[in-house]
DNA sequence: ACAACATAGGTGAAAGTTCAACTATTCCCA
DNA sequence: TGGGAATAGTTGAACTTTCACCTATGTTGT
């Protein structure tokens, strides 16, 4: 069994335990019971609340990625940010990024222009109409957050999932050689 | 500016404050920085940690799509499991688990049964080749949510997670008619 | 100054996901 | 018991994301 919800000695005491079943093979440092369901909880939270903040969006015709990407341009005075940099902001590889910032082009939404100091660089730069569609979405948008997240939590929990997401996100930084992000 | 990092009077006092710009229109309740720290965070951590998951799966042959249906599967003794469940389990709409059990069925990883109880349904099953590659990539894949997430972590910040998943996901199941979900 | 390498970004095709529509079955209740 | 609504699942088309490759520019070391 490889995921042990069901066919487990039940873990008590220790976070770090090991497998107990009748397998043949080397047993690898499988997961407690409550690390298994944070970690899945998690996960089905994150997707669960984007499904539901996509809907949200919905009738005021951006996607969730729409937003995201107005949302990190309203964050520069002057609307621009460099395409590389959404990739770091949103964990979205480059062409993912070039892609959908074309079909922003084509909908009014952001237009690119090139970077005077990099020449293979370019800014993504938010029109007025991208501008208006963020401001008209933005209200709702946040209050779907607060109201399926935020309101549900106590400060202290934001807190850790504040430093949890931060110790989380600089150990995959320091690590990145490893891999190739 | 609609998400308030840099332009707005620093938050150093309440969690729920609401902004002080100079806009005109009417100020929703904005996220604190802590707030939107927090949900940003933890996006970005679920995103990069996934896509990590799926670079250590790589040579497995498996995707980390693949990988959460097989482990599914593996919780069932039968190692079989509704279709519908499938996609309560991992949040995908029907028509997603059903393109992408297709797609596992082409490579035999699963095969797909009639449901004699309820005759509309349909399980998944596990195939011997789909136990051979789960059980080939559990050990990988195990260890690197455990080397990029869980060690990371105290046994407060597990069982912290574990609470707001649950928070979370139960007011979801509550509020579901709201939506279509 | 130049070669070698790294980085920014774009492109087309393939793979994956969503959306709307459709069939078949089951559930409900009058 | 039958008619309407709900549920399980599939399908094809449209859309989104990934993958592999490509160009252009920048960076570094000698």
């Amino acid at each position: 069994m490889v995921t042990s919800t069901s066919n487990r000695v039940t873990a008590t005491t220790t976070a770090t335990m090991t497998a107990t079943t009748t397998a043949t093979t080397v047993e690898p440092d499988w997961l407690s019971e409550a690390e298994r369901r944070a970690w899945k909880g998690i996960s089905l939270m994150q997707m669960q609340l984007t499904a539901r903040l996509g809907q949200a969006l919905n009738d005021s015709g951006l996607s969730y990625q729409d937003y995201s990407v107005l949302a990190g341009l309203t964050d520069d005075p002057g609307g621009r940010m460099r395409v590389v940099e959404f990739g770091r902001q949103l964990g979205w590889e480059k062409s993912r990024v070039s892609h959908h910032v074309s079909r922003m082009v084509e909908r009014g939404l952001v237009t690119r222009e090139s970077c005077p100091t990099d020449k293979r660089g370019s800014f993504v730069v938010i029109t007025d109409e991208g501008r208006r569609a963020i401001e008209a979405a933005a209200p709702g948008h946040v209050a779907v957050v607060r109201k399926y997240f935020i309101d549900l939590l106590t400060a202290d929990q934001i807190d850790t999932l504040d430093v949890i997401a931060e110790t989380v996100l600089n150990n995959l930084k320091s690590n990145c050689a490893e891999f190739e992000l």
